[in-house]
DNA sequence: GTGTACATGTAATCCGTTACATGATTCC
DNA sequence: GGAATCATGTAACGGATTACATGTACAC
């Protein structure tokens, strides 16, 4: 129980001289499940799966990341040939980093704690601030496009049980439906507690509990 | 001159020119609650209740977002006097740093969805390259951080509780607490998923009941 | 013949972190 | 005297986005 105070990251590795950053890895996955493709390519399945779980990268990224694992050894390109129709730049991961890859899969210290940045969350906490109406259409926006959201993540998830040797993305994407489950569920429970709120405030001087302390 | 100014975010919004980012209207929003604050004394507030439903900034990030709220009007600083003991810089916000932080708190277009970057679901995801044992530690690791941040959580709503005005932050902490509750649930699930998983590349034909390991 | 998807890439810029520099105060 | 905490700030840099530039292929 003592210092880490203010500085909010874990370790920092160096030593090792040049290692991807995880969005890097993240890429590299990418690379490993299918054979050749395209940045384009992985932007898509990016946006399709990996987004769920963990994020995907803008198109311009993508492609910096593979120029970085191209530099690193870690992928090989080829552009096409003039025999085929349209100009492109098909990217291979090479043996050296499929080893890499996997010793960074296979790392045991601490992958880093989960980043979430939750703006509705944020603004129900400056509530006060806002008229109670907005608040709640707020979140029901939220609730709708989590719907959404959870229908895709599903699709993505069948999809993927068809592959026999995705087992391993199956297991992720089932984990992130049930997020975006519980992410419903949260929602809901805030607009309870919304409502109680509102509730509470409107008849603060007849049955309802003193000075807004809110029961669970 | 700058009247069309591309601005920061998705819309294009005329009239105010430069909005501050997410974080700024956070950092202004601590402000709003606690008058006269120092950002030594903002960014430890932060750690102990932002950070659970959006983000911790760094001191320095906090520092130039008071110095860039205090370029837009939103909040003034005074410089501690000679009579007092320590070189402090404290931030009060202003009248029109109170109207905008109500009008951004009060609009009712997308506040943008949250960002979630799960690094453990990632290495899930590219599971298949590690080993199963590394695989569980992880997961299991990442269960007890997560007890912690819990009962972090759980302490920061009970003392939020006793202010009367922090009805709002009360419901965003009680919404991060259910949420570090679900992360737990979810977490579990997948160390089942994993060992099903396992399970079933040990005996290539069984499906046990949901008992966990099966040994042979 | 126009719109959409495919496809790649550069430049400007911003957000945010880490490392560094500095110094006062408090408590042991 | 030394450690921890309080307190503020600058510099370097990296990660990531958006806007822009360019062009092909295909369908309606």
């Amino acid at each position: 129980m003592t210092s880490c105070q203010i500085s909010n990251k874990q370790e920092i590795r160096q030593g090792d001289a040049a290692r991807p950053p995880l969005t890097g890895w993240a890429v590299l996955g990418l690379l490993s499940f299918r054979g050749e493709r395209t940045g384009y390519e992985l932007k898509k399945w990016a946006d399709s799966s990996l987004r769920f779980f963990y994020w995907s990268p803008a198109i311009s990224q993508i492609y910096a990341e593979l120029r970085r694992l191209e530099a690193l050894g870690y992928a090989t390109s080829r552009r096409s040939g003039a025999e085929e129709p349209r100009a492109t730049r098909r990217y291979t991961i090479t043996e050296a980093g499929r080893r890499a890859l996997t010793a960074w899969a296979d790392e045991s210290d601490d992958p880093g704690a989960p980043v979430l940045k939750h703006p509705l969350v944020l603004r129900v906490w400056l509530g006060h601030l806002a008229a109670p109406d907005t608040l709640r259409a707020l979140v029901e926006q939220h609730i709708e496009r989590t719907r959404g959201e959870l229908k895709e993540v599903r699709d993505a998830r069948l999809r993927a049980e068809r592959v026999a040797e995705w087992e391993f993305p199956v297991i992720a994407l089932g984990w992130s439906e049930r997020q975006h489950l519980a992410e419903l569920e949260l929602a809901e429970a805030m607009l309870a507690d919304l409502d109680r709120l509102a509730a509470a405030r409107r008849g603060t001087r007849d049955d309802s509990p003193p000075d807004g302390a809110v029961r669970r």
